[in-house]
DNA sequence: CTGATATGTGAGCACTGCTCTCGTAATTGA
DNA sequence: TCAATTACGAGAGCAGTGCTCACATATCAG
């Protein structure tokens, strides 16, 4: 007799394959995914989804949530190979890793990056898994700025609003210590990441720039350099 | 006797009767548009609809040219009100304006700056429309540069493809005569303005940024004086 | 072993996009 | 001016959708 119940394990597994398949119709019909057609694949008949996932909008979220975790992990990853001095190298890894995860998987970062449904509002579990590549990118100017080689740049003025809501938003777990002027630089690096590779993704630079690949590189080391990584 | 016949009157009115329906819908229910919804709005059947769009992809491809030019036309406005030689005050009442837009219209703007929908190919006809903010923004630019008041940052390296890259760009029509270092800038600026206001309006800044206005105007004039405009 | 619970089935409702046929109205050419 | 053409609206119908409900069956806990 396992741990877990029989039922349980075969529960847990059903989810899985809903899942899975319904990731696959994903990246076929795009966010209008259909249930009954997710239900045909399994072989099993639509009202049956029910059992597991109370809505179309409820799958939709565990997508999501997936999404952003195995986005997450992906970047963690590529940031993780990097040697921890090696601070511009960890800089470009977490935002290639970024990168290469959205174009491997376009469908699911459209579903989490593009426009929200209409209606549809983010479930407090989402928020966390959600920020992991924030977090990572604060987290290399924090062990800069600990080192002693990440600087905020001087005679650059902030409007006050500005800085004591930066303040503020520095005292959030995560993000101690840093000077107002560095979590500007990286608010504006996490800004301009999920942008460019929005316009990426969507088509929007389809005849500006040819050599993506070289493009993003040069913009995220301006960022960097922008941020006082060196 | 009127110099279009009164059928040919009476269909223009009614496409414009049918788009406005379908746009006070997508305020409602957002881009999953119901075009059966719209037809009893308008007390017709909905096989009625058909004789003027032949899909409801057609009747969403005309709302986004709609938008297109909508964004255009009030950037273009707010840019226009600001005098020539004022190139920091065109610039921000440019980025101003694309925000303001946005704000006004979200549903609109998350048509034409989300995700794409699956399978949804942009006809020919919407790329012009689609530029007039980045050709204002270059505009900006190349006035700026032709008064000698918009130099290129020296001491940047932009990598040789990239900058071939943007060489050909250059060549394009509107975007003519602008050294390879503004024109970066400009593509950087551009990114980053719809980057922002998708960040904005789809919630992504809601517990980071509180006085989002002003912080707005600090980003875009970091992009303003990063871009060489004095 | 028995009662409770979890799961799958199939019918059904209201909705969708879209097609087709059929009258009727407006337009056009002779 | 009149006939032929064209444009348009109505309504039925098809296949698909999300979702609910009653019902049967399999699995669990006590």
């Amino acid at each position: 007799m396992p741990a877990q119940t029989l039922r349980a394990r075969v529960r847990a597994e059903m989810i899985e394959e809903i899942k899975t398949t319904a990731r696959r119709h994903l990246a076929v019909d795009g966010a209008n995914l259909s249930l009954r057609a997710v239900a045909r694949d399994l072989g099993m008949v639509s009202s049956a989804v029910y059992r597991y996932f109370a809505s179309r909008d409820e799958l939709l979220t565990a997508l999501i949530l997936d999404a952003y975790n195995s986005l997450g992990v992906a970047t963690e990853q590529a940031e993780g190979a990097v040697a921890r001095s090696d601070l511009p190298g960890r800089w470009l890894a977490t935002c290639r890793g970024v990168r290469d995860w959205a174009r491997a998987n376009p469908h699911e970062y459209a579903l989490i990056y593009g426009s929200p449904v209409p209606g549809y509002a983010a479930p407090q579990d989402t928020i966390a898994p959600a920020s992991r590549v924030a977090l990572l990118l604060v987290a290399i100017l924090r062990d800069g700025h600990e080192r002693g080689r990440v600087r905020a740049e001087r005679g650059e003025r902030i409007p006050r609003v500005v800085r004591t809501q930066l303040a503020q938003l520095g005292r959030q777990p995560g993000l101690g210590g840093l000077p107002e002027a560095v979590l500007a630089r990286g608010v504006t690096a996490w800004v301009h990441l999920f942008g460019l590779i929005n316009f990426e993704l969507f088509g929007r630079l389809d005849d500006v720039i040819d050599d993506l690949d070289t493009y993003f590189d040069y913009e995220m080391g301006t960022l960097a350099r922008h941020a006082g990584i060196s």
